[in-house]
RNA sequence: GCCCGGUUAGUGUUAGUGGUAAACCGUCGCCUUUACACGGCGAAGUCGAAGGUUCGAUUCCUUCACCGGGUACCA
């Protein structure tokens, strides 16, 4: 067979993809089987593949692929998000390229457009996923706005309000005016901005007394309705019952009194906006002052500002300035630094804005929801997040579910004409709801539904439950067999957001959690830290990042730098990594298939040896990443799969056990090799689908499962763990033999000969004998009592390896290195004197580490006696 | 301001430990050896700073510096 000598994915990955689709091996039924199963993040469904979502997929289907290995009925949920305000945003956007305004159309034309929109470009994400290999039932896919989704969402929104816990209100908002919405809290970013501090005087009414206050937002003293003194400020005690008049606008407003007022901030007077800042609103109330709105939707003046109306707030502070200034009410301006609220999805500045919106109450569902987290019910990797979870859990406020758009589920209420209200599921129930409650004499025509819909979020909370339909049917089948689901991974970023609130969900409609585990990976970064986003131009392109490095390549490059929480440091030289792993692994397998196998071959000594010490490693190493694993330390275990095959497997197992060129191997060794290539490829394979399935379909025996998809993965067994040892002292014989001929400039190709010298009584381990021999080119390997003329000597640990060297090269330059070699030894010799000589030591420290130091101790005078020796000897040599 | 987390080789990524430090990548040097140059062999660190506890601190404690995250207030 002739095997391309470099591995090329390409063709590969696809046709294997395919095979596994049409083979159904990730449809999932439930059965008699432990279920294994995952709900996918949503994304938006207008969204594309970018570095965050490749990451994220790939570790759930390491896990995934992992899990079905093991035996579990696995179930990966896939499916999109319907992204209210983003979607929405973009087909406003792609209607006004059209010149159609979303003000012409009725809701139920745009809603028209929506889906349209929807249908044409939703989900290339999801297709996306299928080339980096992601092993979803497809069969499953989901979207939030699915009937049964959206049902849900209506039965759960009745459910609350019947319960209480919904209510609606007028509250100060946090007001989007790009989008038009309102938004919740945690679609406010909050950041550090340079911003200009005024000082503005304002007039007493009847005097000539002023009174100066400081403000950041000049433009909203024309909806001031008051100043706030603290009580105890001298400075300003006089003008209690006293008027002060809003420059511009002359309004007189009243001081009201209140401690909230920090004397030492600003000029200790405040002014008192109660419709555009949530704690004026709150002083407002308190001392009953009006509150005066003055911007509309938005974010221009309206006719109550007086002033400037229909100018944007940023123009009208603009021109208030100009204004102040002319008429000299503006005393000075400084620079601060203070925190503004934007939007998350528009990058607007946040108006906190008073509004009538529908509010979820979270004490309540907050409670047990903190619970399963602090006591490990749900685990969070890395744990670390406990805290932060905590903290945002202990001072959660009420939830607004209201958005002012018409993408998304539209809230369940119907309105008489007098404001009164029912909530239902349909129309219909709402009549009779309403005849009910209300009189008998309405008709449908005088019922309206209430124009908004809920947040998106509202609606992915119920995602692990309603992707089973588990709302709309709690006894069904599937939600009994696939919930809770297992593993949840996800980006800190929505840790509130989702994670939080499908907790919250989980304990209120089913009584049980979502999700035992969620792991928690961090933002891809480019390498200089700065977020992936497309107007930094900053991101590869994922797919042709798989196009170059291949899935496999891809996965390997994303995981290798991806610690549990932490954000990654993306570099394509990581997928470059990822991609000579490959390739690695593809030449180990083409050497194995190169080999001629004799049946009634004997085995040789070290082949034999190779076996067992490689039987005993693979079942360590198997230990490690299974502990690895159990502790979602994914990278980690991705690391330990790579040593294994690489060094282990490739640089130490397969040079053992080679054949001479052209040579034949024997039947036991092959068969052996290729068992352990068999197992190595399943271990790989929730890594590396790919190259691992297209590896085992060449050598898998005939028993073996039909596809590594669904073979089992290999378990650690016992093993001999003397191995390690005898050989960890062999590899540092073939090391240093091996540093010397680069060092004396001796071929490979050259044999030598070697004669030890062991420093103790114990008779030599010779287990790893002939491996040496083989793997360093040496013709004689013998034991000796007396070191023997004219050789070079090496020391590992206390045992001498004298080797004849042809041509003496360079003794100065062996001298100095032995002689920097006798430094290091004696000063830790030095060290380890000390601290036996201390008799606090050797009092105080284990008994354990006090042996250990006397061995210490031994070695290095062992060592250093060598040294000495040999460099009497070079020495001796150089005079002479 | 408060609360977490971090600082270990090269303005890279991370393990780890009360007993003079590991891995990956990168860099540099050498090697075109018959699976693989997408390869092989090798080199380089006062474990952020200062104190303290200890026989002994990179590890535990305190303070500080810097970085990251969360969160509050900011008129």
């Amino acid at each position: 067979m002739q095997i391309e000598k470099k591995y090329s994915p390409k063709n590969i990955e696809s046709e294997w993809y395919a095979h596994w689709i049409e083979k159904g091996y990730f449809r999932s039924e439930p059965d008699e089987r432990t279920p294994y199963s995952m709900v996918i993040p949503p994304p938006n469904v207008t969204g594309v593949l970018h570095m965050g979502h490749m990451l994220n997929n790939t570790i759930q289907d390491v896990l995934v692929r992992r899990a079905r290995m093991q035996g579990h009925n696995t179930c990966w949920v896939p499916g999109t998000d319907h992204a209210s305000i983003a979607t929405e945003a973009r087909v406003v956007n792609k209607l006004k390229e059209e010149g159609i305004e979303k003000q012409t159309l009725s809701r139920e034309e745009f809603l028209q457009h929506a889906w349209d929109w929807k249908e044409k470009h939703g989900g290339i994400i999801l297709e996306q996923l299928k080339k980096l290999g992601a092993s979803c039932d497809w069969s499953r896919t989901r979207f939030t706005m699915d009937k049964e989704l959206s049902d849900s969402v209506s039965r759960v929104f009745i459910e609350l309000y019947e319960k209480g816990l919904i209510y609606r209100g007028v509250r100060m908002v946090n007001w989007d005016p790009g989008a038009l919405t309102a938004l919740s809290d945690e679609e406010v970013v909050h950041r550090e901005v340079r911003s200009e501090f005024y000082y503005i005087r304002y007039q007493i009414e009847g005097s000539d007394e002023t009174i100066e206050i400081a403000t950041t937002r000049p433009e909203t003293i024309l909806g001031d309705t008051g100043i706030c003194i603290h009580p105890e400020d001298d400075r300003y005690r006089h003008l209690i019952g006293k008027k002060a008049l809003v420059p511009l606008i002359n309004r007189p407003v009243p001081f009201i009194l209140d401690e909230y007022a920090d004397r030492e901030f600003g000029t200790g007077a405040l002014k008192v906006t109660p419709a555009h800042d949530i704690n004026d609103y709150q002083l407002g109330l308190k001392h009953g002052l009006p509150g005066i709105d003055i911007f509309n939707d938005n974010g221009t003046l309206n006719e109550k500002a007086e002033l400037y109306i229909g100018e944007d707030r940023f123009a009208a502070r603009e021109k208030v300035v100009r204004d102040l200034k002319e008429n000299g009410q503006l005393t000075r301006v400084e620079e601060i630094t203070n925190s503004i609220g934007f939007s998350e999805r528009t990058d607007e500045v946040i108006e906190p804005r008073l509004s009538l919106q529908w509010f979820l109450k979270m004490d309540e569902l907050a409670k047990p929801a903190l619970e399963v987290v602090m006591n490990d019910t749900i685990r969070f990797h890395p744990p670390k997040f406990k805290n932060i979870y905590r903290h945002w859990m202990e001072n959660v406020r009420d939830w607004c579910i209201s958005r002012q758009l018409w993408w998304g589920h539209r809230i369940p209420a119907w309105y008489l004409p007098d404001g009164r209200f029912v909530v239902a599921k349909s129309a219909e129930e709402a009549l009779i709801m309403a005849r009910e409650k209300y009189g008998a004499g309405l008709n449908a025509g005088e019922l309206r539904q209430d124009e908004d819909v809920l947040d998106t979020w509202f609606s992915s909370w119920l995602w692990p439950i309603s992707v089973f339909d588990g709302i709309n049917h709690p006894l069904n089948p599937e939600i009994r067999y696939y919930y809770p689901t297992n593993d949840l991974v996800t980006a800190p970023e929505i840790l509130f957001f989702w994670v939080a609130r499908m907790i919250m969900a989980g304990l209120e409609f089913r009584g049980e959690i979502p999700f035992r585990n969620v792991y928690l990976h961090g933002i891809v970064r480019d390498k200089q830290g700065r977020k992936m986003s497309k107007s930094l131009g900053n991101s590869p392109d994922p797919l042709s990042l798989i196009e170059t490095y291949g899935a496999d390549g891809v996965r390997v490059g994303m995981l290798f730098s991806s610690p549990a929480g932490n954000d990654l440091l993306f570099e394509e030289a990581l997928c470059e990594q990822g991609r000579n792993f490959s390739n690695k692994i593809w030449n180990a397998f083409r050497l194995t298939q190169s080999w001629d196998m004799v049946p009634d071959m004997a085995q040789s000594g070290e082949s034999a040896t190779a076996i067992q010490w490689f039987e005993a490693n693979l079942n360590r190493s198997l230990e490690i990443i299974e502990d690895h694993f159990s502790r979602y330390r994914i990278a980690d275990a991705l690391m330990s799969v790579y040593k294994l095959v690489w060094d282990d497997f490739c640089s130490w197992y397969l040079e053992m056990v080679k054949p001479p060129y052209q040579r034949p191997v024997d039947q036991i060794t092959h068969r052996a090799t290729i068992g352990f290539l068999n197992k190595l490829m399943r271990v790989i394979h929730p890594f590396m689908p790919f190259i691992s399935e297209e590896i085992y379909s060449h050598i898998r025996d005939e028993q073996d499962a039909e596809s590594i998809v669904v073979a089992p993965m290999p378990r650690a067994s016992s093993y001999d763990a003397s191995m390690e040892g005898r050989f960890s002292f062999a590899r540092e014989v073939v090391m240093g033999i091996r540093n010397m001929r680069q060092e004396k400039n001796i071929p490979p190709k050259e044999p030598i000969e070697v004669f030890v010298r062991k420093n103790d009584n114990q008779p030599p381990d010779i287990t790893f004998d002939g491996i040496i021999k083989k793997l360093c080119n040496i013709s004689h390997l013998g034991y000796v009592q007396e070191k023997p003329e004219g050789t070079h000597t090496l020391i590992v640990r206390s045992t001498e390896l004298h080797i004849p060297i042809a041509g003496q090269l360079n003794t100065g330059e062996e001298i100095r290195s032995l002689e920097s070699e006798l430094a290091y030894q004696q000063g830790f010799l030095k060290s380890t004197r000390k601290k036996l000589s201390n008799g606090k030591f050797l009092s105080n420290a284990p008994s354990k580490v006090v042996d250990m130091e006397r061995k210490k101790q031994s070695d290095a005078e062992a060592r250093i006696r060598v040294i000495e020796q040999q460099l009497r000897q070079l020495r001796r040599g150089q005079l002479s």
